[in-house]
DNA sequence: CATTCGTGAAGACGAAT
DNA sequence: ATTCGATTTCACGAATG
């Protein structure tokens, strides 16, 4: 899959503070355990304060270590536009398709081009014959790339799915993904009748939640272009129709962005994703709020390491209720002593 | 005094009819 | 489209430290 965000540099250099240690010597445990990361090895760094495996997380542009939760490094991610206006912005919109990765081209130089000399990739011209089959070509390209108006919804869903991961964070992995979503939602034929915007967002949103890096429907309604309840009925037709198997967010994948809002050890952030496992185990998640679960186990850890954090502080980075935190970590509390009698 | 706890009424959501 | 069950939220007052 070609990418082309890559056109642009990349961004600029993430090494700023980051410790990196290349472990080439010890694969012995990291192979053994490495299954579940994604696709290639990437760099493995290691932890200053437990000489764990740090993972590095694209999702949320940290640098955690996987044994103790520290965040070596974070906010390396995302410069893209900061030009998130999105109340009064639809002409602008427009004009800015393309935005963060190559704006030069409306299709982000995605398509091919074919070039107007009528020369060979040498540079000699070409026969006559060459000159007319080119000249065909060309007007059947100019008609696919702008005359397509599937394709001009496309670009403008893509204009929008990019604009929304950059305001949550979110890698490039995800955009793919939420792409092939939306394309395939649009060759469905699943448009008509619902806003590109609307499709757009619930196939990030989707996408987002595959990749494991789920973020929460509030978060999703502040950036998005559309009334929660719109994404949630677009979300769910899209869904079915496309027969999507997404699972249930895990709590656990919200852990690490609590902590360290909320400035927690390590060991508090262990503690929540030990509760985590072990409520999980009980078949205590079904039907649960992810987000509740996570806020929960965050504030129950922390009260086990002592550390000071009110239900109000917690319920405050979560977005969830006090109320949902008190009995969600009672719940936790339980099947932690069930657990221990066992 | 701040925080935590428990409660009932009310809204929101998904499933089933 | 409506109804039902479960969950979450809100608002309040009481208890706790």
């Amino acid at each position: 899959m070609s990418d082309t965000t890559q056109n642009t540099g990349d961004e600029r250099s993430r090494t700023s503070g980051r410790v990196r240690e290349r472990t080439r010597g010890e694969t012995s445990e990291a192979e053994s355990e490495s299954t579940s990361e994604r696709e290639n090895g990437e760099d493995e760094l290691i932890c200053p304060e437990c000489s764990g495996r740090l993972v590095t997380d694209t999702g949320r542009g940290e640098t955690v270590c996987r044994d103790c939760g520290l965040v070596v490094d974070e906010g390396g991610i995302d410069r893209g536009p900061e030009w998130r206006a999105f109340d009064s912005a639809e002409r602008d919109r427009k004009s800015r398709v393309g935005a963060p990765t190559t704006r030069m081209m409306h299709d982000k130089g995605l398509s091919t081009t074919i070039g107007w000399q009528d020369k060979d990739a040498y540079g000699n011209a070409l026969s006559s014959r060459q000159r007319r089959r080119m000249g065909r070509l060309r007007t059947w390209d100019e008609r696919f790339r702008t005359r397509n108006s599937k394709e001009r919804n496309l670009k403008q869903a893509l204009g929008e799915i990019e604009r929304m991961a950059s305001a949550l964070g979110l890698p490039k992995t995800v955009k793919e993904t939420a792409s092939v979503i939306y394309r395939r939602a649009l060759s469905e034929g699943l448009l008509p009748g619902r806003s590109i915007e609307g499709v757009a967002t619930a196939a990030l949103y989707g996408a987002a939640r595959q990749a494991g890096v789920p973020r929460s429907l509030d978060e999703f309604a502040h950036i998005a272009r559309v009334e929660r309840t719109e994404l949630t009925r677009t979300y769910r037709y899209v869904v079915r129709q496309l027969g999507l198997e997404i699972e249930p967010a895990d709590p656990e994948s919200y852990v690490p962005r609590f902590a360290s809002a909320l400035s927690l050890s390590e060991e508090t952030e262990a503690r929540a994703r030990k509760l985590l496992r072990n409520a999980e185990s009980q078949g205590l998640h079904s039907g649960k709020s992810p987000v509740g679960l996570a806020a929960a186990s965050i504030y129950a850890g922390a009260l086990l390491t002592n550390e000071g954090v009110t239900q109000s502080e917690v319920s405050e980075v979560a977005n969830v209720s006090e109320v949902t935190i008190r009995n969600r970590y009672h719940e936790l509390i339980e099947a932690e002593g069930d657990a221990l009698a066992a």
